[in-house]
RNA sequence: GGGCCCGUAGCCUAGCCUGGAUAGGGCGCCGGCCUCCUAAGCCGGUGGUCCGGGGUUCAAAUCCCCGCGGGCCCGCCA
């Protein structure tokens, strides 16, 4: 028993139910090696389960690994083993029982709640947030989106995953750092200030990021409709009919997004057409990318600036609603500028890894890829990455090159780097690892990890910045709002409007955060605002009324609960108060991997069965209205608990738990 | 052509990495429940070739191989 006090003390205060497995593991680990049976003791502990229905137990052993390795029968062996057990008392254990090769607990849940509410107590807060005993430097490297048109709900999926990876690593005892990088040197970008220019630099009417947005696509669709003109003419010259006709296919499709962006606003629409007739866009925006990266021209490089400053203007905007905020805004220019860039060429010259590619500058890829070290821990596909173009042939550097670079910037302070990034970009992100690895950064390659997401579709349609083709996360989150503030007014009519208003904000808001995590991140989204901006079970709104139900019993009660008169058999009595101390026991366990994994969609599924059970324990067993004192008491520390585990993983998520709606 | 991701009821989704006991939820549909802590709720019912076929294993939705369907990438774009 001294080392199972031991180990009480050590992890049963801030991890009830860990505490529990290692218990458990702890007894069926002597009872073996009494046998004979020499097993480790992790082996053991990994190897508990939670059996699919709780007639069958709380915990089980299954004993086929272990009867395969020593030769034994395994329903003989289980049996054996749970006859032991029954020996000897343990606290913790109510029962154990042989079914088919497992070995079957039951926990004394009255035992397992004195825990909880003593964990409960004293960590109130803080409960479950457990913490890695070796802190590591992340920096979670999110959004990011080009700085030429709104944050669209593609990017609200990102902000959101990026968010949430940054706050439960932080909450997980990291130094974590949040940082976007203002991707200004892309042609997109020269696009943008290219349409702006020849407007005369317009002042923007309305939210920034949205008017400039509007330029841009207007920009961006008249120069793709001139060049597939331009090439038609020239297949036509040539009599490539077949391609004629396809292009033919792609101008009807670029004049209708025409039509379409023309409608928004017919004024500008017809000006910029006007101000672009007759130039030659191409060369026009070449050189002002030359201008831009070599700082040629000091009008050029205000006008980059003073363009994307005003998106971003707006980007923050968008995000502060959702309160998502940065740690560093990473200009892609200073880092051309700085001459890292340059430095890395430098250094691939050096080393001997320059070739030439289709006739320009480019990173020698292939012995690095055929060192197996290289290929284990990048998970190389099994065919040949050519090598990276470096440069352009007019001497400007390309978007992979200079990611290059900023990964070196990224990790100047860092132990570990997330890049929340399409998926689309997996190859490119893939190269970036490589060339790390290729230039001597193997710490920096190794410990980048690319956390893919799946894009967001519309029902019909892919979202297109360049074509304006989007719903914007302003819109998303002002219908989100204007729909939860529906059902707050349908129920509380008598509150004041502060107040609904501030319930309707958490309520929106929630469900669209909950929304976007509660898939996982791989598997493609299709936005529809009626699943997104759900109030019904398994929402976000769900568990924030699960949530506002505990609130309001311990309001009704008025008093603090009295945790020295508590009859704790009370645990015992109903199935729902033992399947609620024993889920609200692992929040901690379920935290903690969500963090570990970078999955916060565990808890999203965590959150549904709590406010579930507490649901269900909400109408079947009434609270302020038990007639025993002891029993009452216990109940009330039941919703007490319950309340802490929905508000803390509901934070975790960045999501806020309103104590009325 | 090559590579990567996804495929679980009419629809959406968990489980897959680390194989275990009758595959969990939700939406929808059908039927019940507010003199009692907020019905954004609860209870019951309906609905599954886990894409297909092989293999490994005492045991496969899960691991391996071969296919099928969908998406994405393979640019001196980002």
């Amino acid at each position: 028993m001294g080392v199972y006090l031991l180990l009480y003390l050590q992890s049963s205060i801030n991890n009830p139910f860990r505490y529990v497995r290692e218990y458990v593991a702890k007894v069926v680990q002597s009872e073996l090696r009494r046998l004979g049976f020499d097993v480790d003791f992790s082996d053991v502990y990994s190897t508990l389960e939670i059996p699919p229905d709780e007639s069958l137990g709380d915990l089980a052993f299954p004993v086929f690994k272990i009867a395969k390795k020593f030769k034994q029968n395994p329903l003989t062996l289980a049996s054996t083993v749970t006859f032991n057990i029954q020996q000897c008392k343990h606290v913790l254990v109510k029962r154990v029982k042989a079914v088919k090769g497992y070995v079957n607990f039951f926990i004394n849940t009255a035992e397992l709640a004195k825990i909880l509410f003593e964990s409960i107590r004293s960590l109130g807060e803080n409960y479950g947030f457990v913490k890695v005993e070796k802190p590591l430097r992340i920096v979670v490297e999110h959004t990011s989106a080009n700085p030429v048109h709104p944050l669209h709900i593609g990017h609200c999926r990102n902000a959101i995953i990026g968010d949430t990876l940054a706050r439960l690593l932080k909450l997980r005892g990291h130094k974590v750092e949040t940082r976007f990088y203002i991707n200004d040197m892309g042609r997109q970008v020269a696009t943008l200030v290219y349409g702006y220019t020849v407007l005369g630099k317009p002042k923007p009417k309305g939210k920034p990021d949205h008017y400039l947005g509007l330029i841009y696509a207007i920009t961006n669709t008249i120069i793709e409709i001139d060049r597939l003109k331009s090439e038609i003419e020239k297949c036509k010259k040539s009599n490539e009919y077949e391609k004629v006709r396809e292009k033919l296919r792609e101008l009807d499709e670029l004049i209708s997004v025409a039509s379409e962006l023309r409608s928004r606003d017919r004024e500008l629409f017809d000006k910029l057409a006007e101000k672009l007739k007759g130039r030659d866009h191409e060369s026009e925006i070449s050189r002002l990318m030359r201008e831009y990266e070599f700082r040629e021209s000091k009008e050029t490089v205000e006008t980059f600036r003073e363009v994307c400053s005003l998106v971003i203007q707006g980007f923050k905007e968008t995000l502060s609603k959702l309160g998502i905020t940065f740690d560093k805004w990473d200009w892609e220019s200073d880092i051309a500028w700085s001459g890292l860039v340059r430095k890395l060429i430098d250094l691939a010259k050096s080393r001997n890894l320059i070739t030439l590619y289709k006739g320009a500058l480019a990173l020698n890829l292939k012995d690095v890829q055929e060192d197996p070290d290289v290929r284990e821990k990048l998970k190389l596909p099994s065919f040949n990455i050519p090598p990276l173009i470096l440069m352009r042939s007019d001497g400007t550097t390309l978007y992979t090159t200079r990611d290059v670079a900023y990964s070196l910037v990224k990790f100047e302070n860092a132990d570990k780097v997330i890049n929340v990034i399409m998926n689309e970009q997996r190859l490119e992100q893939l190269q970036v690892r490589l060339a790390l690895a290729a230039l001597g950064y193997r710490r920096q390659a190794y410990n980048q990890i690319h956390y893919v997401y799946e894009i967001v579709k519309l029902p019909g349609f892919k979202m297109s910045g360049r074509k304006g083709r989007y719903i914007t996360m302003d819109e998303a989150i002002e219908e989100a709002i204007v729909r939860a503030r529906v059902e707050v007014d349908k129920r509380n009519p008598t509150l004041p409007a502060r107040v609904r208003e501030e319930i309707a904000k958490s309520v929106g808001l929630g469900a669209l955060r909950y929304a976007m995590i509660s898939v996982s991140a791989t598997k493609p989204m299709i936005f529809e605002w009626d699943r997104v901006l759900s109030l019904e079970v398994n929402s976000g709104p769900y568990i924030q009324y699960a949530h506002a139900r505990a609130v309001n019993i311990l309001q009704k009660y008025g008093k603090p609960v009295d945790y020295d008169r508590i009859d704790y058999s009370a645990a015992e009595e109903t199935q729902r108060r033992r399947r609620l101390v024993k889920l609200l026991s692992q929040m901690p366990e379920v935290f903690s991997r969500a963090a570990d994994e970078l999955k916060p969609e565990y808890i999203v599924e965590y959150l549904g069965k709590v406010a579930e059970e507490f649901n269900a324990f909400y109408t079947e067993d009434p609270v302020i209205g038990e007639p025993d004192e002891g029993k009452r008491n216990f109940k009330l520390a039941l919703v007490e608990a319950t309340r802490i585990v929905l508000r803390n993983s509901l934070n975790a998520l960045g999501i806020t738990a309103p104590e009325r709606m």
